[in-house]
DNA sequence: TTGTACGCGTTATCAG
DNA sequence: CTGATAACGCGTACAA
């Protein structure tokens, strides 16, 4: 069913449906109802393809992350989607995995599939590679990086303060008395690395050397988190206190030491970072940073429908964390 | 940069660079490296959209689900994503929620999108408006629906053999000792009901009356998981293990146990369904059957792109679901 | 107020 | 082996 059938059977041309569907003025008010219930009878819908080849564009948005599996990506596509549709947006999710090769191989995808615009999630992607991608494949439509930075025109930020987030997390644990504290995280990242710059900086302001420090790395598993802190367990008896760079790597902590009978937050204090479910799930409960997925991907997704659609807005946002206090600590 | 962009810069027509692009044969090999040399040197891809409008495809699948936030929905969509990319295909995830008016809207989208093919999953979508949009809106492309069923000649469904699973629990229940049980789950789906029933099945085939059995209602979400096992606690002292509906509301569950103070498994078993990472966070990890989700995305997945591309498969196949026991029993 | 003609980027058909 | 042309479904100047 197209313009054609419908003008056909009302007995107007193609251009007169076309205009009664997109609510253009200047017809007939007795040619728009007869127009508007052939096009209801037939529920017709306009091809969004065909739209898109004349009006050059798509409305589809491309999503990179590394692997929508983990609690954080997924409540934020949960809120992106809902704010994309509502515009009349499609969103496209590519898990991009974690190597350059699938990343330009998304990107690729993408380009072909002409998006509109493309919201980044992640700060894995904060690379050569992907940096590249961007002016080669997406110099002409917005781009909006969740959680990490580059800088080139069309690239809008959108930032947690995670290095002062950690140095938040150490200044708790100091006030509970756990001056001996350890970091577990993976330092493969940018964000990792904001971090553990934060770790350092707030042990500094207490006095601790940074030969001192004790950061250990980690893969992000829950697997991981328990061998690790498994050896943490056996090496570092005077840590009384950590943090670990993802909740799903505290989750894996908090098993090693219910399983080694480690009290918690008695002995040992815990704090994971995302603020995820998984605090809440483990026993007991564990506090986490909440460096506000939610509020960044909402951000972002409106950015980028604001930029796609001509409306300004600052090149770079900083969401401040903040802490969420449970059980172990 | 179109092909006739191209075409003018190698000094030859259109369907020439059409022709090289898509490796068709009859052309002569020296035309052909020079097209290809000049489609690597201003990295053209084709348009998908304008691809689409000739070839009458899009290679891009709907997927319906409730919302992408439950653990097993993620887990499947993971799956799908991966294995629609390797086909050439795109995703486009719809959490259309639980009511009929999102999945009208949700459907509509999808046809505007012209999408080739649709993934329903959740049986939350076995019902008379979406049996009704497939129909109306759907019924010239193949769709598949995961954990669902309908009677109609383009549907395909992969099943899991929910009702037997449940069974399989109280088997193991009472295997345990574990006679007096009790089931929690929300009843308002076609699977919820089949869960139900073999509950029901089984605890008759132990001697227990339909009327002396305790079957609790509860939504979909920790929070009641939670609330509804304070009543069990308070309600019921006679029961010595809890079959959860959801992974999710045994997770609740598990909580409210612990508040209690009653031992698990020593005073109380529990059994969740779904088999998701919330088995593995609690303390103790909760037994939990398998309903073979991530088995049933791949199937799903594949089914719908063989009906695509022609190849014929059964229209409907049941997985066996199995129990994955932890320390909750 | 309405219709004609064209173009969006691509593929397929047919002619050369 | 290659090129011209039509067609896919739609929106929009321009003409009537």
């Amino acid at each position: 069913m197209t313009i054609y059938d419908i003008a056909e059977l009302a007995g107007v041309s193609a251009s007169t449906v076309s205009r009664v569907i997109n609510n253009k003025p200047g017809i007939k008010a007795s040619t728009r109802e007869k127009v508007k219930a052939l096009l209801k009878e037939h529920n017709y819908t306009p091809d969004e393809n065909a739209r898109g080849l004349v009006n050059k564009n798509t409305r589809l948005i491309g999503i990179l992350l590394a692997d929508i599996r983990s609690a954080h990506h997924t409540d934020l596509t949960y809120a992106v989607e809902k704010y994309l549709r509502q515009k009349g947006y499609c969103g496209i999710i590519l898990n991009a995995g974690s190597h350059a090769g699938e990343m330009i191989e998304a990107i690729r995808i993408l380009e072909q599939r002409r998006v509109d615009g493309v919201l980044i999630v992640g700060s894995v992607f904060q690379n050569d590679t992907v940096e590249n991608g961007i002016k080669e494949h997406f110099s002409n439509i917005p781009v909006v990086f969740a959680n990490g930075q580059f800088d080139l025109p069309n690239v809008y930020c959108v930032l947690a303060d995670e290095c002062d987030g950690v140095e938040h997390c150490v200044d708790l644990l100091v006030k509970k008395q756990r001056e001996q504290i350890a970091f577990v995280g993976t330092g493969d990242t940018p964000s990792s690395r904001e971090k553990i710059k934060g770790f350092k900086r707030a042990m500094s302001r207490y006095g601790h050397s940074e030969a001192s420090l004790v950061i250990l790395d980690c893969e992000a598993s829950r697997e991981s988190g328990y061998q690790i802190t498994r050896q943490l367990i056996g090496g570092y008896p005077d840590i009384r206190g950590v943090i670990y760079s993802e909740d799903l790597i505290a989750a894996g902590g908090m098993r090693a030491f219910w399983d080694a009978g480690i009290q918690i937050p008695e002995e040992m204090a815990v704090i994971g970072i995302d603020n995820t479910i998984y605090g809440e799930l483990c026993c007991p409960r564990f506090t986490s940073l909440d460096n506000k997925m939610t509020e960044m991907s909402s951000e972002a997704a409106r950015i980028l429908i604001d930029a796609i659609e001509g409306r300004q807005n600052p090149r770079k946002i900083m969401l401040l964390s903040d802490i969420v206090e449970r059980e172990s600590t």
